[in-house]
DNA sequence: CGATAATCGAGACGGTACGTCGTGTCTTATC
DNA sequence: GATAAGACACGACGTACCGTCTCGATTATCG
């Protein structure tokens, strides 16, 4: 069902993306759907839930550089060319529309991503690597922020060279760890 | 016709915005609308020209991060504040859902748009306060995107204190002009 | 259960009258409902045949004008003023779509009636008052009939003044026994 | 249209016919149904008054006798034998269930109907073959009412020579005119 | 007297039709 | 000749019931 949901979505595009549609490709009757969900947003939140829920953790290389640009590459390839992606586009879309679904989207999704975004600044910090005064929340928006609004807004490639530039960027002026030399 | 589709979207939110309901509000036959749109982005993309045609234009004070502060504060609270606002978050959503607009609006507004926040970077170019060699649609992206980006997905809020510090971080590695000493 | 079924179309009519409805006015599963009775017309048949089995029995005083006069009164009064008379008048409603219906309501209600609306002239023929000869059918039709018409049909009152004038009318021309003189 | 509604009605019956059946026969959308009669039974009614607008006027042969045995076969054969007497039995089923039917019923059909019924008679009374004192109404519904009791209660069959012994049996003793001897 | 089956409530399910809303096209009457 | 008014074919909406189908839980019977 979410399933069918999915594929749709990826098939016709959201403005096509029909209940009904959905009941007939999931085999399903249409009250079925409408006795599990409210409506098709949350829908797709689900379905969204449930596919991208492993994406995105970055991987641990005890580098900060490193881990940074593989997850802002991860990032990107996620956001353009993914299922998943398309996915969560459809519904961030749809959230500037339905406060009710951006809540959704932020507590259910964005919240652990940010989460996620900030998991190579923290381990940097633990093992020394960086001075613990660092706003890292600032830092993720400088690099994750230009990506997504490539994507969402300007409709830009996103290649690697360009969030390389962006995550050097943001560690060029980051303070090194206070060294009591 | 315009102003009643503006002032529709801002009433009664994108959803529930209908050509059938701009036309009563303008006291206007629904054909006539269809005469000059062919659909409802449409009308939603000239009523956005139309308004948003003076703003975000950045000043000059012949010091690039004070122009550059004033600016980045001037995205941000269009963005989350403004009734064109308001419209061009509707229809960067909608241009998630298809193409057609998408490319209006980049041609028709985001391109400009471009031109504007590049400014404060070339002025200061031109003045001999930066080096020519500078990637400035690279900064540009560090600067706004962030902003769009929680508008857009985080739904966080965009105070003085973090468009300033996006622009800070921007310049603080910007390379100077190259002085021959 | 049926008495369920009773209520509630006196209550909410037959149009809004759902085997549903009944299954949980009755405290019972929907499918406990669909162990006896094939379709809510079955239902209603059923709780007919239950109320109505005592009515409609016409008395015997020996003078055929006089139980004719007070059959004629309860066959009206039945029809127009008892809640076994709202189900007969619904029941006849759905016949008229549903030959099945039709048939069952004929064989288990309409045939023992008509047994008793001959009564009374049968015992006229048995005591000598009547003719043998007289078709005793064609009377009773031209008695009732005119009293199921203005109920089922034209929705006039059938007030006892009526009724008296057609049994008097019918008796008027019935001939008297032949005696040999 | 109406025609539409009228030929499904005789090809499926009441119980399957839909709006939507009407709407596809018809070649006509959902919405232009509604547009025009807010139910079903609405569009019967208004298919019916067209059909039997016509119908069921009896002759004037300057005898009474012969003038209502002639019309009271043609209430029996539009009943049980006409497309327009299938609406009809059906309107008048539905009629039971629906108070505001019935009304449009009567006021529309029935009491066109009973003017020609009493038509005969009323003709008879003018040229001074019947007293003028005889309760018309009263007769009407003792030669009419058996034929609807049977087509609609009874299912039993109304051939001529029932017609004809009904109609015999009413002026059998109706009261000549009073002759000023 | 405890296992075993029948019966029941609850309610999910695939369906059909409902009556409503908005779309984009069209015709008609007005000014 | 453009416009308001609004009818129209169409597609989807969200709802109500239909009749069928599992599920446990609860009796009720029999071993």
């Amino acid at each position: 069902m979410l399933e069918a949901a999915d594929d749709l979505l990826v098939e016709v595009g959201y403005a096509r993306l029909t209940i009904e549609g959905i009941a007939e490709r999931a085999g399903v009757a249409k009250q079925t759907i409408y006795r599990w969900w409210p409506s098709k947003n949350d829908i797709l939140m689900d379905a969204f839930v449930q596919d991208a829920a492993e994406a995105l953790i970055p991987s641990d290389s005890a580098d900060l550089r490193q881990d940074l640009r593989a997850h802002a590459r991860n990032v990107a390839v996620f956001l353009t060319e993914s299922d998943a992606g398309a996915v969560f586009r459809a519904l961030t879309a749809q959230a500037q529309h339905d406060p009710a679904l951006a809540t959704r989207l932020r507590s259910e999704h964005l919240g652990k991503q940010r989460g996620y975004d900030r998991l190579p600044f923290e381990r940097a910090v633990a093992r020394g690597a960086l001075d613990p005064g660092v706003d890292i929340d600032l830092a993720v928006d400088q690099i994750v922020g230009p990506i997504y609004y490539r994507v969402l807004v300007t409709g830009k490639a996103t290649p690697p060279a360009l969030t390389d530039a962006l995550v050097d960027a943001v560690l060029a002026h980051l303070p090194p760890p206070h060294t009591e030399a």
